[in-house]
DNA sequence: TTCGCTATTGCAAGTAGTTGCAGGAAGGCG
DNA sequence: CGCCTTCCTGCAACTACTTGCAATAGCGAA
């Protein structure tokens, strides 16, 4: 349980309780492949302890994610994805048209948190970025969205 | 009223109709300085017209995203905000401990959308990220969750 | 000008997430 | 072990945004 034992230390130490409903969060998280929505963690941790709130797991998430043990992404419209941050970090391209998702590799990103650290002494959060656009075969079905967001893509807009 | 020309133009030519409601929040919009928010457009628009719904505002700003006449930005937790999308595009870096926000300059992006779309074929939008982590001031206030940032920053994680 | 197709609207109800508050519990201290 | 401070929780109300639907109104064609 090599992860109970660094994610409480990490909560101690800035400061933060250990209280039942965060552990049960953090294990509803921790056991998820990948992404998890609000309502399936709520739902899941409701299982052990009927009584948690909605309101409980959002100011949990807000927390875990404030300390980066989560990222939480929102993929525009509907609700936000909620994953634990471990190696192998990735990103997502998501289509405003089909709303298809794709994987995006982390080192597309790679030198833009050192940039921007350097530039203006910000430390950013390059850990789950959803990057809106349009895929290939939406592209191609409406030329004219294409059109429009190639010129942004090549030029100054 | 050239602008008013080329949106027209581009509604038109996306099979969008021309209805007095998006000329009212297009206008809103356009002569706006900077950012508006939803409910800053509605309540200007409804000057005008006060029988407008805030779901058309809505819809219509789903409209003029897709077409890439504005951005929407989520600083995370209250309302997005809308902007137009002319020349001069930026950035923000947005610190999530005090929610300073800091204007980024394009050039650090510039690249990123080329080579999505030469490895993906994925056209993406980077018309205007809201880019979260902890800002100069913050980081020396709170070591600890500076350590946390940068250890994501410089290496894998 | 009129017609007809269909995008768009306003309304109302629903979903996702936030906030203020008062009681309750975590964990440091003696 | 038991006290005390302060953080957390559940509740309820609220904000931001979305969606289904029937009526309306662009706008291309005749």
């Amino acid at each position: 349980m090599g992860w109970e034992d660094d994610t409480v230390q990490t909560l101690r130490e800035s400061g933060h309780r250990l209280t039942p409903q965060r552990m049960l969060i953090l294990s509803a998280l921790r056991h998820a492949d990948g992404h998890m929505t609000a309502t399936e963690i709520l739902d899941h941790v409701r299982e052990s302890y009927s009584y948690i709130d909605a309101s409980t797991v959002y100011r949990t998430l807000g927390v875990l994610k404030n300390l980066r043990l989560i990222a939480e992404t929102n993929i525009g419209g509907g609700e936000s994805f909620y994953e634990w941050l471990h190696q192998n970090r990735h990103h997502h391209l998501i289509c405003r048209e089909c709303g298809s998702l794709t994987r995006l590799d982390h080192q597309y990103l790679a030198g833009l948190g050192a940039d921007i650290l350097e530039a203006y002494g910000f430390r950013a959060d390059i850990d789950h970025f959803a990057i809106h656009g349009l895929c290939e075969k939406c592209a191609s079905n409406s030329p004219e969205l294409a059109d429009a967001t190639l010129a942004g893509v090549q030029h100054g807009h």
